[in-house]
DNA sequence: GTCTATACCATGATAGAC
DNA sequence: GTCTATCATGGTATAGAC
């Protein structure tokens, strides 16, 4: 027993800590070498630990995204209506995105990665577990939008922002302000609701 | 001067070929090698036409978005008053972006290397282009809502859905008309436009 | 469990013939 | 301009000692 347990406390270790090499560098930059280092090992000894070095990727995207559909639940049943909870699902997922740099970087990496051969199954991605949670929120509220196009443009406004703020930092009009979370949920849930129209807003069971 | 154009013209022919390669598999998984075996050179040869694999790369890049500010320019100019040219926008680079699969990923490559020392000046992105040229229409417009915030959430909804087409066309309530320039564009502009408010919509000189 | 040492391979890049 | 041949480097992964 106190293999297994060690074993799987390094296990974790490792994974903590290739978590923010893969999302700054992404899967091709960084070497086991690189893990091994951080970790304070040798790369042999990775590979007691893992398999191979996409294993070890996969795990690693596999447990950073895992603690996000955590938040996203507890997010949801922090709201009674489905308004309230979309603008909780919101403001915790700008709230969360903002303050994890490593996460939103993994989310790009995913993107890229999803339609290549290479981890066919990632586990449920961070993405994923956002648009359907509104999706279904969206579906709640009965709006004249599709759903489905709805909950894609939402999860739009609500990821991309961070995912360009280093693209964009340097441009012409582009103010701090797209950076600051609360800022952004707000601009965000007022286009939304005002979009969504009169019908939906006399739903809420108390005003904005 | 038969120089000068034959290399002109092999150096865009290698450009044009190998931006389908840089755009599906990245900078890293592309080798000097695959270039030349679809070009149908050798490697060598490269190198006489670019002095390394990065600057290939930067080329390609720029080569790619360069045609698509002529594009945006364009569509600008079919239109008068800032609703209506920001509707143009709105639909002509999602027909772009639905059109160009490459392109669609090679802003996703950019902006994850935007903030690395490679590629320091690419020339100006196509992501660069479509912020601004939004920022400054929703300027003139005159909304309540913040420029800045607000041209980031258009370039979102305009954007995003493409970059996640393949991540998302399993997952449950996603439907085949996000991928739809057509149902995209509108959705987005009547949620756009009834979100703007009242105000805005009366500058319009006809109605939607 | 972790190490040292190494096999093996793909890569970016160069030299020099043609 | 393009080739053949080659180099140095750095990658994943394994073998076997401790």
């Amino acid at each position: 027993m106190t293999d297994a347990i060690a074993k799987s406390k390094m296990h974790e270790e490792i994974l903590k800590l290739s978590i923010p090499l893969f999302a700054e560098a992404g899967f091709e930059r960084v070497s086991m070498r690189d893990v091994a280092l951080a970790v304070g090992l040798t790369p042999a000894a990775l590979y007691y630990h893992f398999p191979s070095k996409e294993r070890l990727y996969a795990d690693a995207v596999g447990y950073a995204f895992r603690e996000v559909t955590g938040i996203l639940k507890a997010a949801v049943e922090t709201a009674t209506g489905p308004l309230e909870q979309l603008e909780s699902v919101v403001n915790v997922s700008a709230k969360m995105l903002a303050k994890n740099k490593p996460l939103v970087r993994l989310i790009q990496w995913v993107k890229l990665d999803c339609e290549r051969h290479r981890l066919q199954k990632l586990g449920t991605s961070a993405l994923d577990e956002l648009f359907i949670t509104i999706h279904q929120l969206v579906g709640e509220l009965g709006s004249g939008y599709s759903p489905s196009l709805l909950a894609v443009s939402i999860t739009s406004m609500v990821v991309f922002p961070f995912e360009v703020i280093d693209t964009c930092r340097l441009l012409p009009g582009y103010e701090l302000e797209n950076e600051d979370p609360a800022a952004l949920s707000k601009h965000v849930f007022r286009l939304l609701c005002q979009g969504l129209g009169a019908e939906v807003n006399n739903q809420r069971t108390h005003p904005i």
